[in-house]
DNA sequence: GTGAAAGCGCTAACAC
DNA sequence: GTGTTAGCGCTTTCAC
């Protein structure tokens, strides 16, 4: 930088204003440093930066899973979104451990990063505190609020209420669901929104038809064959997420069972891989690269000052195909 | 750190070489030093680290769409392996473009990036010179020498020979295959190793049966539907990868083209949803795993000190399924 | 509208 | 085996 001050003919403070626009600068003083920062092919060096601003410029994306499709589409847009900032993503992976949530957490807060992404999965809201304090950007992707940070939610209720309705016209009356963890954070909104709305369509989700498992598809053969194995058998199978449901479609061709002929399936999501299944899953879209605009967009005001809290409703959508 | 050094009666030098062990320290210094450190919960600024080391802790994941499952996997296991070191990963996506991937190579190269890891796609090998001449490690994850970059190869001779075997077995005589684009960077090795083994199966790759698209699923689908208005018309189609063979099978089944009855299909890398399509897709295994451990190894060693170039092969595996 | 200069927290050369 | 200290490149206060 005092290299292209001297090449200018300024100070290397007037350089700094003309890249930050923090103090107005004279057209031609302004001209010359451009020039010069072009004939340089200068760019600032981000570690000083930092180092004097207490400001990283890095966002860290904060999930479950990376290689999860749903987390690997918020990842490119996110990156995409903020790229015009000069933000980098920077991921990681908890593998829906807590402490491994916290110490990411932790690592944020001492780097000071620009911001954090996260969809939390063990974590308690107490853990955000810190960041909070430090006034760092969190943006929460998940069903539920969580503290003081900024949130990205599903609205899904017209949509369950159409997958019901869906599930209902091909006659089930015996709803069960293969949902996530008891000990998640926030436990699974996915079930309480279809426990609260089956009612409306005259059947119910009860307790004993309701099994847990992690968001894999291990866990998803696991437990459809756990319900299969009920005396109160269900023909309608509601999962947490497409890679559960997969998991259950693996199961249901070991078994022998006709999906939908005999069990209904419906998913979350919408994973692109949801229409390469056969049969077909339907499924309650949830997108991705939505979820990633309106972070980045959280994001984004916060850096420009906003300081109160504020919540994005993403539209979920019912996307019917053929298991259903 | 000075407080650090103030709580352990020590200089903040002391404290930096405890950290970094470049310089012996006696037992009870180093123990006081690291119950301080315990004490007061500290953790170094890696902005200040770097603006004096003139290094930074971030790897670049350079590669043309992170979205892509083999590449999200490839973040997983990178960021996996290189977390004990405190390094971290920052995703890139270049959208296959050449001024993206070189832009992205001259920000890794201003602020100093521990290393680079980058699946180049219209790159060429003098964009990694002024890297290598910063001494900036990285590890080129593709199928054909890259400049003085360490490499990750796939050792596919065996896979595709068997491929080429199936193929044949199946009495298929007339191979097609969709490859990537022209100006790819190092053309289309996979196509190259076909048109090279295919005459030891009594048959060849013609020209005119090999045509060209993005890695998209969009160009798999139009390169089915070229090929079949062909005259001289394909009986078994390799595909570039498994999201090109996805979009070979949409359009299959839009021409009411059974596979594999009509038509073999073969993909590559065996990314997860190619046991998920109906038929199962036969494919040649190229696991991003593994890559990304070899890579981080790579990387690893640089930081050790090698200064020679390495390249690490990785075996692809023929997977039989049904669309052949 | 512009400049001088302090100082962010660390590492490593030098001194003992 | 340990301490002192310069300085990495930037931002920002204070002065003009």
């Amino acid at each position: 930088m005092s290299d292209v001050a001297r090449a200018a003919g300024v100070s290397s403070a007037t350089v700094s204003y003309v890249l930050s626009g923090k103090r107005p600068v004279a057209p031609q003083t302004r001209e010359a440093v451009e020039a010069a920062i072009a004939e340089l092919g200068f760019a600032v060096n981000t570690a000083a930066r930092s180092l004097r601003t207490g400001r990283s410029s890095m966002v860290a994306l904060i999930v479950p899973d990376i290689a999860n499709p749903f987390f690997a589409q918020l990842a490119a847009t996110l990156q995409e979104e903020l790229r015009g900032l000069g933000i980098h993503i920077l991921v990681c992976n908890t593998r829906a451990r807590r402490d491994e949530e916290r110490a990411l957490l932790a690592e944020a807060l001492q780097q000071r990063f620009a911001g954090v992404v996260i969809t939390p999965f063990r974590l308690l809201p107490r853990d955000l505190d810190a960041l909070h304090q430090a006034g760092i950007p969190v943006v929460v992707s998940a069903d539920v609020p969580f503290g003081s940070a900024d949130l990205v939610v599903p609205e899904a209720k017209a949509a369950t209420r159409q997958a019901l309705e869906k599930v209902k016209a091909a006659r089930r009356r015996r709803i069960a669901m293969i949902a996530g963890p008891r000990d998640a954070t926030g436990g699974d909104p996915r079930l309480e929104l279809l426990r609260t709305l089956a009612p409306q369509f005259g059947t119910s989700l009860p307790r004993e038809l309701v099994v847990r498992g992690e968001h894999s598809r291990e866990a998803g053969a696991a437990g459809f064959a756990e319900l299969m194995s009920r005396r109160y058998r269900p023909d309608a199978v509601f999962c947490a997420n497409d890679v559960i449901a997969i998991g259950a479609m693996d199961k249901a061709s070991e078994l022998g069972i006709d999906i939908p002929g005999e069990v209904a399936l419906v998913g979350h999501d919408d994973a692109f891989f949801a229409s390469l299944v056969r049969p077909q899953l339907t499924t309650i879209r949830y997108p991705a690269d939505e979820v990633g605009r309106a972070a980045a967009r959280l994001l984004k005001e916060r850096f420009e000052g906003r300081s109160v809290r504020r919540t994005v409703q993403v539209k979920a959508e019912f996307i019917a195909r053929a298991s259903v």
